[in-house]
DNA sequence: TAGTGGTCTAGACCACAAA
DNA sequence: TTGTGGTCTAGACCACTAG
C-alpha cells in the first residue's frame, strides 16, 4: 500500500486536497460538477479512503464542496462571498502598526440600567451595571470613541481598574471567556457628545460598530465603537 | 470496544468534542490549561485515537484550543474576536428578507481605464474595461449604488447581460471561479451622482465597501457599493 | 443491488519535547 | 526514555440514493 509521509513537510492528504483545489480554481471542474469518489481517489494517489476523507472534509469546511450521501461528491456553487472579520483590541490594532496608543477615560462609574439596557443583559431594569466612556487615540489622534456596558455580575472588580493602561476589551476576555458575540456595522453622525470627545464636526459621517458578547449564554458587555470616517476603515480579504 | 454510532444522530467524535466545549465554556478548563490528551480521553470515552483526534482537530479549526507536538493541548487563549463577515448578493439578501428586489441599469459600456483603475487590475492604463452602474431597490427603497469594473478578459459577454434580471455578482461568480477577494468598509459622505441615483441628501452618511476579486491571481471585478446609512447596516454573529 | 458518503477501529510509524 | 500530537492503514458497519 502507500507510503506514509517519508519526511517531507506534505502529508498525503494534502496532495489530495490540493489536487481537488487545483482542478476546481483551473475551471477543470465547475460548480455543479461530480468529483471522483473517495474510493476513486484512493486508488489513484494509492492512499486509503479514510485519508482521503480528510481532504474531501475539509474542502466541505470550507465551503468548496458540497456533498450527498448515497449520491456524491460535487464543486459548491460559490454564491457566497464569505470573509473572516477579525474585530481586535484597538490596542493590539494600533501597536501592530508601529503607532502609539494612548486611551483617555472620560467616565468610568456605576449607572442604574434602562429598560433597554436591562433588556439586552437579560437583566431586570433599574438594576446597576457598569459603565465606561473612553477615547482611544492612535499617535494623538482620537480614532475610536468606547461607550460600553458591562454586567457586574461578570466582572464585579471593572470599576477598580485603570483603563489608561489595559483596555477593556483585554481585561474581560481574561476575566470571562467569550462563547459568542453579536455585531453590527453602520455609518451614521456622531453623537454631541462622540462628536466633542473625538474632535471632529457634528455631520462628519462615522462609522460605528455596536457589539455585544456573551459568556456561558450571559451577556457580558455590549459596547458601541464610533470612529470617524476619515480616520478609520475595516478591511479584510478572503482566500477561497 | 466502543460501539460505533448505533442509529442515533450523534457520532461519538461529537461526544468528546461537546464534552471539551463545555468544559472550556463552564470554565472548567480556562485558557492556557493543558487538557487531557488523546489516549486519555479514548480510554474514558472508550473510543480510538482517530476518533478523539477528530474532535481535537475539528476544536483547533475553530480556534478554541492550541495544540503542541511533544507537548500537549491547551485552551486558546481568546484575545481576536474574529467573525465570519459574509458579504451577498444583494438579490438574494433581500429575497431571504421576503422583499421585492428591483434593480435599475444606468449605465453599461466599455471605458478606458485610468491609470489607478488600470493598476488595480495589473493591466496597462487605457486598456479597455466594462463599467456598470447599478441601483438595487429593496420594496421600491433604493438601498444601494452598485459601482463597477469589470476585467473583458474574464467576462467577455458582459456588456450584453440584462442586469435588471440577474445581477452581476451572480453572474460574475459563475463566470470566474472566485479564488480571492479583498475588501474594506468605511463610512463616509455619497458622491454627488450616487446621492441622486439613492435619493438621499448629499449630507447622509453612506456605508460604502469596496471590494475587489481575483480568479487565478488575476483580478476580475473592482466594486463599490454605497448604501444609505439609514437604511442598511451589516450585521453578523460568532461563536466562539 | 450497487455505489456513495459518514463513521469508527486497533493498530502503526514518525517528529518532537520534556524529564 | 516516555509521552505527546501528526499522520496513515485496511479493513468494517451503517444510512442513504439511484437504477
Amino acid at each position: 500500500m502507500a507510503r506514509k509521509s517519508p519526511s517531507g513537510p506534505e502529508p498525503q492528504y494534502l496532495k489530495v486536497k490540493n489536487h481537488l483545489r487545483e482542478g476546481i480554481a483551473s475551471g477543470r471542474w465547475v460548480p455543479g460538477d461530480l468529483l471522483p469518489s473517495e474510493a476513486e481517489l484512493g486508488t489513484q494517489f494509492e492512499l486509503s479512503r479514510m485519508t482521503v476523507n480528510r481532504a474531501f472534509r475539509e474542502l466541505l469546511q470550507e465551503g468548496m464542496i458540497e456533498r450527498v450521501q448515497g449520491v456524491g461528491t460535487f464543486v459548491a456553487q460559490l454564491h457566497r462571498i464569505s470573509s473572516t472579520l477579525t474585530v481586535r483590541d484597538v490596542h493590539d490594532e494600533i501597536a501592530e502598526r508601529g503607532h502609539q496608543h494612548e486611551a483617555r477615560v472620560h467616565s468610568l462609574a456605576a449607572v442604574k440600567a434602562s429598560a433597554e439596557q436591562a433588556a439586552s443583559f437579560g437583566l431586570k431594569p433599574g438594576v446597576t451595571l457598569f459603565h465606561s466612556l473612553i477615547v482611544h487615540l492612535e499617535n494623538g489622534v482620537p480614532i475610536q470613541c468606547e461607550d460600553r456596558l458591562v454586567n457586574p455580575a461578570c466582572a464585579p472588580d471593572y470599576l477598580g481598574l485603570d483603563f489608561s493602561q489595559t483596555t477593556p476589551t483585554h481585561y474581560l476576555l481574561e476575566a470571562a471567556p467569550l462563547s459568542e458575540a453579536k455585531y453590527t456595522i453602520e455609518a451614521t453622525l456622531p453623537g454631541e457628545l462622540e462628536a466633542k470627545l473625538l474632535g471632529i464636526g457634528k455631520r462628519e459621517p462615522c462609522l460605528i460598530v455596536k457589539r455585544t458578547t456573551y459568556s456561558r449564554g450571559q451577556a457580558v458587555t455590549a459596547v458601541r465603537l464610533t470612529h470617524p470616517g476619515s480616520r478609520y476603515l475595516l478591511q479584510g480579504s478572503f482566500q477561497a
